[in-house]
DNA sequence: GCCGTTTTCGGCCCGACTGTTTTCAGTCG
């Protein structure tokens, strides 16, 4: 799929064209283009084959063309001839926060400086000062950017942000005078990794908050301390912005703070038609000027005529369409699940023994579980050789004898090995309730063995899921090269389950492709690869992920309940 | 560069904070 090489080209030639200073509605013009190629869930290849690219929004004659360039050719001739007209290094100053395109000119045109371990050399030695717009306060702020830059490379996992921002919320929530606050940005759309956390909140008296808020024991720097609007930096190193509204204005600062840009844009632009405005503290008529919304979210929605949108799902992927015609997917819950079906006991890597799980998830509210130790080859996480498998599966018959309204299932995590034959045969398959399949080595096979080898997996008909399909470990190493449209082609056609799987650190399928196996038909499956007791609570990770993908309870087999789970899958 | 219930030309989303150039440009979200 060539989808997010496009878009990231778009996005550096819209860099380009603002440097030198081009048409602002042509550089907005390619962001766009660029936004919605790589949230497209459809090959752009397959796009073309058919002739649809010009309905794709955003991208007409002109940019169709360069699009088909690239496929075809593997290259942009316009992309390509730009690059040559601005240096590398001047680009790269853009990466910087707090530099923009105009500084990066300035940096490397009026200061002759090339890169930015040059930039830092010259900055610490006091050589930068002369130039016009460029005094001591920028130059410590681009440090502190390249710095920030380096340590932290832009972004935080979504966990480690959630804990950060429930600790300062719950800090500030002491203050009598703040009234109503909450997390809003890519951490209230539950996006997998964020740049910064943003929070809202709602006063008549924001200056006490402020205060408070820039001297937190959280707080390592202040960026900025004014009226309404202060962010810092915690000891972590992620940034954190705080805005302060009057509770009459707190759902409109709350949609907008949590974006996503592009659904806003599109907001704000149905607005314009309809002779309305919105900002962070409403929605006005533009003759009138009267404010007809703002106190909720729900009003701002209904204002422009719509039904409410989850924040899961404001990323302008074709929510405010359904919105409009009150048809939005009604996303699944936490509390729609009804079991985990990924599961690792003491057997193998795990450190709890089957009654302890089965215990806690029955806590849960759970009706059943799947215990998928790891199989044989697998040594370094102890899988299990045959005669442990049988082992268990007796044990796990007498469990399920003892306890009452819940059901353990009998599984495994069978690796495919690098000739596309499972660790396990069929006969010892054939006895469990639910197998799942994954690959563990052999990442750097090619595209076509992957595929192949997990398409060939799939087609075995003990094998009901296939664990975390795409390998990728956040921080660790990206995805192996697979076909997923094909895989999930595959998924479908073999009634084959797919994973989110929750743990953390994997979130694999992500939200893209969850929104294209619900399209191209496939069900999918959370699982929490849990080792331990707090592994478990992870549930809401895999959660997250369904429903940015826009999943609904029927899309998800394991809200179903154990006779209708058993029933759904593969025999 | 895109797009059309005013339009095939002339529009295209909105505001806070900082630093610096004492009235505003640059950057960010």
């Amino acid at each position: 799929m060539k989808n997010q090489e496009i878009a990231e080209i778009f996005n550096k030639i819209a860099d380009i064209l603002e440097i030198k200073e081009e048409n602002i509605f042509r550089i907005r013009a390619y962001r766009r283009a660029s936004q919605n190629i790589g949230s497209l869930t459809k090959d752009v290849e397959d796009i073309i084959k058919e002739e649809k690219l010009e309905d794709i929004p955003g991208i007409g004659k002109d940019l169709a063309k360069k699009i088909d360039e690239y496929v075809k050719t593997g290259k942009m001739k316009f992309y390509e001839d730009l690059k040559k007209e601005i240096p590398k290094g001047m680009l790269a100053f853009m990466d910087i926060p707090g530099v923009g395109p105009k500084t990066a000119k300035v940096i490397y045109e009026d200061l002759k400086i090339k890169n930015i371990e040059d930039l830092i050399v010259k900055a610490k030695a006091g050589k930068i000062k002369k130039v016009f717009g460029i005094k001591d306060k920028t130059i410590e702020n681009i440090l502190r950017g390249i710095d920030f830059l380096k340590k932290s490379e832009g972004r935080t996992p979504l966990y480690i942000a959630m804990k950060i921002s429930n600790e300062i919320i719950n800090e500030l929530k002491k203050l009598k005078e703040i009234s109503q606050i909450e997390a809003a940005g890519s951490l209230r759309r539950r996006k997998e990794t964020v740049r910064d956390i943003d929070i809202v909140s709602a006063s008549t008296k924001p200056k006490g908050i402020m205060d408070k808020f820039v001297s937190l024991p959280q707080v390592k720097e202040i960026l900025a301390h004014g009226q309404t609007k202060s962010s810092i930096i915690t000891k972590e190193e992620i940034q954190v912005d705080l805005r302060v509204v009057e509770p009459e204005c707190y759902g409109a600062a709350l949609a907008y703070l949590t974006g996503s840009k592009e659904h806003n844009v599109k907001l704000r632009e149905m607005a314009v038609k309809k002779h309305l405005k919105i900002n962070e503290y409403g929605v006005f008529k533009v003759k009138a000027d009267r404010k007809i919304a703002g106190k909720d979210e729900e009003g701002i929605y209904k204002s422009l005529g719509l039904s409410y949108v989850p924040p899961e799902i404001r990323e302008n992927r074709g929510e405010i369409e359904l919105a409009i015609k009150d048809s939005l997917p009604k996303l699944v819950e936490l509390k729609d699940m009804k079991g985990d079906l990924h599961l690792h006991s003491e057997a193998s890597d795990g450190n709890l023994s089957v009654p302890e799980i089965a215990e806690l998830a029955k806590a849960k509210g759970y009706e059943y579980i799947v215990v998928t130790d790891h199989s044989k080859t697998l040594v370094i996480a102890g899988g299990l050789k045959e005669k442990e498998l049988v082992l268990q599966m007796e044990k796990i018959d007498a469990l399920n004898k003892r306890i009452k309204g819940f059901r353990v299932l009998k599984g495994a995590e069978v690796d495919i090995l690098a000739d596309g034959t499972l660790d396990y045969n069929d006969g010892i398959l054939k006895e469990l309730d639910f197998v799942i399949a994954a690959i563990h080595a052999g990442f750097k096979q090619s595209r076509e063995q992957l595929t192949k080898k997990i398409i060939s997996a799939m087609e075995n008909k003990y094998v009901n899921m296939i664990a975390h399909p795409t390998g990728r470990l956040m921080g660790v190493r990206d995805s192996y090269d697979i076909d997923i449209a094909k895989v999930l082609k595959a998924a479908r056609d073999t009634n084959t389950a797919v994973e989110i799987n929750a743990y953390p650190d994997r979130l694999d399928l992500n939200d893209i492709n969850c929104k294209l196996a619900k399209e191209t038909g496939v069900m999918i499956g959370i699982g929490t690869d849990s080792h331990s007791k707090e592994h478990m609570d992870n549930m809401i990770f895999g959660i997250n992920v369904a429903r940015r993908g826009w999943l609904e309870k029927k899309d998800v087999l394991n809200t179903l309940k154990i006779n209708d789970f058993l029933k759904k899958i593969k025999k």
